[in-house]
RNA sequence: CCAGGGGUGGCGGAGUGGCCAAUCGCAUUAGACUGUAAAUCUAACGGGGCAACCCUACGGGGGUUCGAAUCCCUCCCCCUGGA
């Protein structure tokens, strides 16, 4: 059993809060889900998961495929158990943006949103410089010298295996260095590529729930046709992937694009997206779901998220304080100081990044919720103009 | 007192006549991090100048040499054996 509720709705944009059943399990959005890349979380045992405030968890196919994990969880009779998450919404990533993080991306050292403005011309012609190889069939990825191959009848077949509340369609990630002609085709693969991965679940649709990928990179016309031909499929809900131009303040504009096409009733996800002024544009912009790095990686590279902006644990590791008296995570609760903590960095003890880990994971959570509430009592402007004093 | 080993930048530790203001690691400082190749990466790290370059530096002092962290003498200090 799947449902979305869309419970309210900002007027003046296209802002709402709702909820997503599946099965017993539900999540109030909008909500941003925690990495788990290899279905566990970096810096903490899958005992205490359950005590995280976050409702919402991303695992990743070609991860636990390649380290072996898959089979791990089908003997514990699924991720939810393998995790000791029952009562939360997971979802399971494709296995698509590896075949840009791994390939193009790794190759050019680039993320899938520039840093700055990227010229072109300078990639020109470079699109086939990749180490992975991507065909009509799939793609062929090399792991440990070996080959492995990834499309969409085995993801699917991988994310049935993990058992995830909700699963991504096989994809390609484009990059911002992709020229027009390369996205066009690429995301003209992934749509057929959708059509692939909907007929691999076919017969299990009512155990998991698959969402479309809309792609298109930067270019509003691929944008829009993408979101027509993705939100035309008969799936539960959508996400949207892919880059979304040179400069942060293309987000919303892009996102915008698609989320008007998109059939309002299904949730939206957008993939990989975490960083606090992009998710108050993607907020705006109709997004109900987000998955992002950011929480944990940061919180391993010692910054710190509060609602004075994020604070870099190096600069403040005499005092004797804890991270902010307000926090409800453990580490602030008990009094853990930023001396302590940075005393733990040095010496590698895990303690640090547990406890760090712990605190923006609470950060996130906070946040999803106080943007919930706000659009509920439609304050979400005054909410995020709060915020962007710091963000 | 004898024999041997050693004293290098905040610390550890290379270097053993010129390419040495001195490899490297740690710490420090400044950045970065967006569907996790990431408890990671990038950069700075004696002082001064935009720069070519200049000044002060390898325990202290003296010497050899065109040139010394590197060789010699001497003093101080540390470690290990022996009396």
């Amino acid at each position: 059993m799947f449902n979305f509720d869309i419970l309210n709705k900002q007027s003046g944009s296209r802002a709402r809060t709702g909820i997503i059943y599946s099965s017993d399990r539900n999540v109030q959005t909008p909500e941003l889900a925690i990495v788990a890349t290899d279905a566990q979380l970096r810096s903490l045992p899958n005992d205490v998961l359950h005590e995280l405030p976050s409702q919402y968890f991303i695992v990743n196919t070609y991860h636990t495929y390649t380290k072996q994990i898959i089979p791990k969880i089908e003997e514990q009779g699924g991720i939810h158990t393998y995790m000791g998450l029952k009562d939360r919404i997971i979802a399971t990533d494709s296995g698509g943006f590896q075949v840009f993080s791994l390939g193009f991306g790794q190759k050019h050292n680039i993320g899938k949103i520039a840093r700055e403005r990227i010229d072109k011309k300078l990639f020109e012609n470079k699109d086939q410089e990749n180490p992975i190889q991507i065909a009509e069939e799939g793609v062929r990825f090399n792991f440990n010298g070996k080959e492995l191959m990834l499309n969409p009848e085995i993801s699917m077949d991988l994310q049935h295996k993990i058992g995830a509340d909700i699963m991504m369609a096989f994809d390609e990630c484009t990059s911002p260095l992709n020229s027009y002609e390369y996205t066009k085709n690429s995301m003209e693969r992934t749509h057929r590529w959708l059509d692939r991965s909907i007929a691999a679940h076919r017969g299990f649709e009512e155990k998991q729930n698959l969402f479309g990928i809309v792609q298109g990179g930067e270019y509003q016309d691929l944008r829009e046709e993408s979101a027509r031909v993705v939100g035309s499929k008969d799936v539960p809900g959508f996400a949207i992937g892919g880059s979304f131009g040179d400069f942060q303040e293309a987000l919303g504009t892009t996102v915008g694009w698609v989320t008007s096409i998109l059939p309002p009733e299904k949730p939206r996800h957008l993939l990989g997206i975490g960083k606090i002024r992009d998710i108050f544009a993607a907020v705006e912009q109709g997004v109900d779901l987000f998955d992002c790095v950011i929480p944990t990686r940061e919180a391993r590279h010692r910054m710190l998220y509060t609602k004075k902006g994020r604070l870099y644990l190096r600069k403040l590791k005499h005092l004797d304080e804890s991270i902010d008296a307000h926090c409800k995570c453990e580490g602030c609760r008990e009094g853990v100081t930023m001396r302590q903590l940075w005393e733990w960095f040095l010496a590698y003890d895990l303690r640090a990044s547990t406890y760090t880990t712990l605190h923006n994971i609470q950060f996130y959570a906070d946040l999803m919720r106080e943007i919930r509430e706000s659009i509920e009592m439609g304050k979400f402007d005054s909410l995020r103009n709060e915020y962007q004093t710091y963000y």
